[in-house]
DNA sequence: GAAAGTTGTTCCACATATTGAAACTTAGTT
DNA sequence: AACTAAGTTTCAATATGTGGAACAACTTTC
């Protein structure tokens, strides 16, 4: 699991804070109360400290429980700081405008993907609202790009941490499976997602690496089979190398972060 | 002073995490220990329960923390469930289009303007960058556009929670001076940076009121002395207003947030 | 290269903040 | 009015967090 109960009280806080975020609509104390094990006392307490700090905040009328907008606020730096979407903000908007197609950047985050900006094939605005976005390590593209070149203590690490569920037939569905795949990998410096997080969705990706081959993050073009096949994608190989080589030249200097899970 | 040093180890936990990010690059431990008025074992296990849970990363290498990416995970939700942003991008898309300038969008946090989305005048991509920035309710367009439709109380909060710090000779620096401008604010629908925030900066704001006249958010076009007159500006108004309706036409039914703020 | 500083980490007796059962207060039904 | 469910407060027990001080690791100085 991930962060979880430990921590004592900021923890607890904050997994509850996860917990109201994560229904993604306004919620009454009761359904908090459901899905916590936490006594009604304590969580309201919880509730109102969190609350009080503007980590949520309280519609007083319909009493129910929202994201506050510190988040937001937080956010910012966090996003300017410790993220490659500043520096890889241009290079995404050449790329996408060279090829038209829909871009993804990705950062590895405790074993998951955190997607951290995106082009879209239509529209091409890099938009907040698809940022933050989460997806799993073992079944996408980009995690599978940044995985290949994880030390192998870290790589065991994030393994451990997915949950291998089948989502297509073409899903790893174990470590093992997964790892065979990672040397490929390595060799071409390509990463295909063959329809193992959704049917008839492929994706070509890349790693962004630094001097010391470590992987700050990844990037991906989607398609879909109706659109695409996979010879077709791999056209799309070289600008993606180049790109990738470009957003890791404006980086280095940069204080870049991550994988730094202590236990 | 906005979310202090109250509501026990949460809000120190808190407090801290606002501190760490707000150095905007990463800090070492001393560093932190200086501002921060905990003892060094206090601060160490704090820092690390933030580490741990992911709100912060820890760069063992340099030894420094920074914000965690969990932050931006969190604030994908806030984004997308108590923000204008979602609504609004459309128009503001098109607004910006039509008109070329540089376009806000904010919200009122707490007695600050948190912008939650922007145009450029010249290179018409929203960015997330520009999103969760924070600045002073009294003396930006925006702010003033949505504190005249506060109500009495909201409002009186509101105002004791400005710093009153003279930006420049324009600025209002007493509650009362500010007051006085507020019915004009409301009768006319327009709100003026008359270079208050900035020399040569001005910009035009309108609120964004939902069907009770409760202020939303608000929205503004920033331009400079050396371009525009306010004059110039005022032209933009009706465009504005349409904007601001749609947007709070779109927006009716949505579970607005805010201004909750309890103590 | 030993001594004197840093900075970062751990210990542990003490105190405070958190806990949660239960009682109470609203607000909404029938 | 009597009932039910949601939300809020109380208070003693105790788990949690506190912080002075000692320790370790790592730099700099002489």
């Amino acid at each position: 699991m991930s962060a979880g109960h430990t921590d004592g009280t900021v923890g607890k806080a904050l997994g509850l804070l996860d917990m109201v975020v994560g229904f993604g609509r306004p919620v009454r104390f009761v359904e908090v109360q459901q899905v916590s094990d936490m006594p009604k006392a304590t969580l309201y307490r919880l509730l109102q400290t969190l609350t009080n700090q503007r980590m949520l905040s309280y519609d007083e009328e319909r009493s129910t429980y929202q994201p506050g907008l510190r988040l937001v606020q937080l956010a910012h730096s966090a996003w300017r700081q410790v993220t490659l979407a500043p520096v890889a903000r241009p290079h995404l908007d050449a790329l996408s405008a060279k090829l038209g197609e829909t871009v993804h950047l990705a950062q590895l985050d405790g074993g998951q993907v955190l997607y951290i900006d995106k082009r879209n094939a239509t529209r091409p605005i890099s938009m907040f609202s698809d940022a933050g976005k989460i997806g799993p390590g073992y079944c996408t593209g980009v995690g599978k790009a940044m995985l290949a070149y994880l030390p192998e203590a870290e790589l065991a690490r994030a393994l451990s941490q997915q949950s291998w569920f089948g989502h297509t037939e073409h899903t790893h569905t174990t470590p093992d499976s997964l790892r065979n795949e990672l040397p490929d990998i390595r060799r071409t410096g390509i990463s295909f997602d063959r329809e193992e997080h959704e049917p008839t969705i492929i994706c070509i990706a890349v790693p962004i690496l630094d001097a010391t081959q470590r992987p700050l993050g990844a990037m991906s073009i989607t398609s879909s089979t109706l659109r695409h096949s996979l010879t077709d994608l791999e056209r799309f190989a070289p600008d993606l190398h180049a790109t990738a080589s470009a957003i890791a030249r404006d980086a280095t200097g940069l204080s870049l972060p991550i994988n730094t899970v202590i236990a």
